[in-house]
Order: structure tokens, then C-alpha cells, then sequence
DNA sequence: TCAAAAGTGTTAAAAATACACCCATGG
DNA sequence: CCATGGGTGTATTTTTAACACTTTTGA
């Protein structure tokens, strides 16, 4: 079977950047190529649109068929279009950035038939086709945006100590953050409902565990409040 | 002449939402269709993408053929990729947004041969497909981006009055602004380039003309200072 | 008893805001 | 001579930034 049309048509695909966060840095979730081009090589996961699916539709099958992810944050990034950023031809690419908790999704990346692997932002592998390009501007659109809105909790465990939150923003940030003026910031902003428990086989004093309030975020929102760390 | 592909292929289409300011208010430029489907509505600038260029060259010249515009300020906005959004079958449009010297292009605007024209922001007709949704995304877009990137200056003539640089971030922001503050905090940024020359054929008192100086703009950049108004 | 992180306030500096009058110009 | 906007400074409040010690816990 085949479709012919009047006018010739680009290809159109959507890639994704996973970003995780353990207890070290940032990573980026990426995929071994088995079939050419650039088979061997590293790629962002992604693949062909279908017909009857929207773009971000199609952006989280092609994740759960490649990386075994379901349920993880998305938006979309940029299109890429440039002629000549795919040798097979003309393809149009929707590229989204993701944010998964790490620590609830560690197995299922691995378990796929392809490759998976979490790298360290930074310490990627050559990537297939302009995908460097495409994690790049994800990683720029992550640390401007975690500043105003609290997508960084996307990729924190439902429950968090302080400690880890500021972990995360220094990681993504790139700066160590002082402790009190962070804790009194964040406090501020209300948005965190602490819980009636506290951390667990840790090494040091336990700390409180506070899980992050989306109604309250959004009656925040809808007032005109801004986020800001 | 036909082209056939193995798996079936969206269209793949641009658009724009060109923004213009006057004395009064914000404005977008808006065609009328002369085919179907929405033959007589109006609707955002756009078409199909030709396979040898790029998205922002097709939008480039799109705007070129349908509203004889160039040398605007463009910025890809989002695609736009959902079923059923165009009558005529499956279409993905890669959307931007531009903005416009509205008072050096005055002209060209109505010259085409279609029907173009320029709308206030919030009232304009009923739009074709789902243009009113891409309307309302460039438009929460360009009130975000203004704070903190100064695209506002795309939207002066490159000749302006701190009078009429704060006019345009009262209109954006939809909201007043004190003037001594106002211009207390443009003058620290230090991005602009007083001329040798005042406003003529003002009705008062004329006002010191300034110029936006790229250069200056971009070593703050470098340095990390961000702009906010 | 040591290591590791939790938790907690104050002070100083910088930034944001509120606010009003005289001046120059053209009609 | 009037209407219109140009141009200018200060005082107050709010926000941000710098900074150190005691407590708890498990190993």
C-alpha cells in the first residue's frame, strides 16, 4: 500500500528530551539506534507520526514503545525543519522536553527491547542527526523556565525533604543556593503541604517530608502570583 | 505529477501572528480567504510548506507573497498538530509569531491582492481553523516575552520617545505605568542610544529621540544581566 | 563520639514603589 | 493663554543577600 499526493510532502516525527534527576546531577534519557541511519549511535527517543494521533499523542507512544516511560511531563519544545537534518530526506521533527521522576521509573528504562540509558547532561555521547542541537535548547528551556514555574517538582518524588529541592535547583541552576534564604522563599510562596512523616533510613537527622500542592499552586496562578527561586 | 510515499504523510503548513502597534492599541494582521474552506473568513497569514526550505524560510515567505511584509522580527511559536483541524484532511502548522514597525509598513499591508488588513488585538472577526487559539497563544506569548527580552523595540520605529516605549509596554501589559519609574529603570539598563535630534510636529513640547542599541543589548546579554521592565 | 544534615533569625544593602510640580511648545 | 506632554528627585517599603550555630540521628 501506499499515499500519493499532489504536492511532495515532508516527513514529520517527534523526539523527546528526558531529563531525570538522581542524586547526583541532571541526565537525559537516550536510546541506541538499531537500524540506519546512524545505526549504533546514540538518539533522542522518537519516531514516525501517525495519521489519526496528535503530536503530543504521537510523542508519548513513541516513549512508551521505545522506553517503556508512561506518565511523565511534557511540553512541547521547538520544530525542527532544517532541510538536511535527516540523510533519508526531508523530515520535519516536533520536539517535546520531559521530566519524569527518576526514582519511580529506574527500572523501566532498560527493560525495553532496545538500549536505554540515562547519561549525565554534559556527558553525552555523539548523537545522531541535529539531536545535540535539540538537547541543548531543552536543557536552556529547563533552567529558564524552572525559575518561574515549578516544573521542577516533575522530577522529584511525590515526597521530598528541603534538602532535595534545593539539591534539584542547584543541579539545574548551576549555583549553590544558600539554605535559610532558600527555605524562607519557599515557604513564602506556599505551596508545599508538609506531611505527618519524616524521612527514613538516612544517615543524619530525618527531615521532614513535604509533598508539593498543585490546587494551591493553581489559586496562586489565577491570582497573579509569580514563581520565582 | 504525484508523489508517493510507503506511509501516509500530514501536510505540513506555517502561519503567522504579526503584531503591530499604532497609537492606539495592539495589532494583528489578518487575510481574507479566497478559497475554500473558510472562503471569506478571516484568518492568520500562512501556507504550505515547500519542500526545499526551511519552516522559517516558508513563513518568511509566505508573508512576503500574502501580505508583502519583510524584514520582521520572527519567532517560532508552537505546532499546531491536532486531527481535525483543517476540513481538508490531516495539516500540522508550525506557528510564529513577528512583530512589526507598524509605522514604516503602513502601505504594503492592503497592496496584495488578497485582502489584508490590520485588527485590534480582542476584536477581531471570527478566524478560520483554529487560528483564534494561535492568536491567543502568540498574544499570552508576547505579554510573557516583553518583561524580560526586549522584543518591544521590533514593534517601535527605530526613532522613538521614552513616551512612546512606555505607551508600548502599557498596552502589552495592559496595565499603567509610573513615568519617573519607568524611565528611571530603562535608563539603568542602559540599552539605549539618545540622538542628536527631538520629536517634530508634536503639539508640545518635543521629547528627546532614542535608539535601541543592539550592541549594548547584546554584551549585557553576555554578562548575564536580565532585563526586566 | 563522630559525621552529616536539619533546622532556625537578624542585619545590611539593594530594588521597587508612591508621589507632584515646573517647563517647553504649538494651536 | 491653554492644553499637552517632557522632564526631574526623594522618602518609604519591600525584597534580597550574607552569614553561624545548635540539634538530631545513625553508624
Amino acid at each position: 500500500m501506499s499515499y500519493t499526493y499532489e504536492f511532495p510532502r515532508p516527513a514529520l516525527t517527534v523526539d523527546a528530551v528526558v531529563f531525570g534527576l538522581d542524586e547526583e546531577d541532571l541526565k537525559v534519557l537516550l536510546i541506541q539506534r538499531d537500524i540506519e541511519p546512524f545505526e549504533g549511535r546514540w538518539a533522542l527517543p522518537g519516531g514516525f507520526m501517525h495519521m489519526e494521533e496528535s503530536v503530543e499523542e504521537a510523542v508519548v507512544r513513541e516513549l512508551a514503545e521505545e522506553t517503556g516511560l508512561s506518565d511523565v511531563f511534557l511540553e512541547q519544545l521547538y520544530t525542527f525543519g532544517k532541510p538536511g537534518r535527516d540523510p533519508r530526506g526531508r523530515v520535519v521533527s516536533v520536539a517535546f522536553f520531559a521530566l519524569v521522576k527518576l526514582s519511580e521509573h529506574k527500572v523501566q528504562a532498560a527493560t525495553d527491547a532496545r538500549n536505554a540509558a540515562w547519561f549525565p547532561v554534559g556527558e553525552t555521547p555523539n548523537l545522531a542527526f541535529d539531536h545535540k542541537d535539540i538537547l541543548a535548547m531543552a536543557h536552556e528551556r529547563l533552567r529558564g523556565k524552572v525559575r518561574y514555574q515549578p516544573i521542577g517538582f516533575e522530577l522529584l518524588p511525590d515526597k521530598f525533604a528541603l534538602r532535595e529541592l534545593q539539591h534539584l535547583y542547584e543541579v539545574i541552576l548551576e549555583r549553590p543556593l544558600d539554605k535559610r534564604n532558600f527555605r524562607k522563599k519557599i515557604q513564602k510562596l506556599d505551596v508545599l503541604q508538609p506531611l505527618d512523616e519524616i524521612e527514613k533510613d538516612v544517615a543524619h537527622r530525618a527531615a521532614q517530608l513535604f509533598r508539593f500542592d498543585r490546587k494551591k499552586y493553581q489559586r496562586m496562578v489565577k491570582k497573579g502570583v509569580n514563581f520565582e527561586v
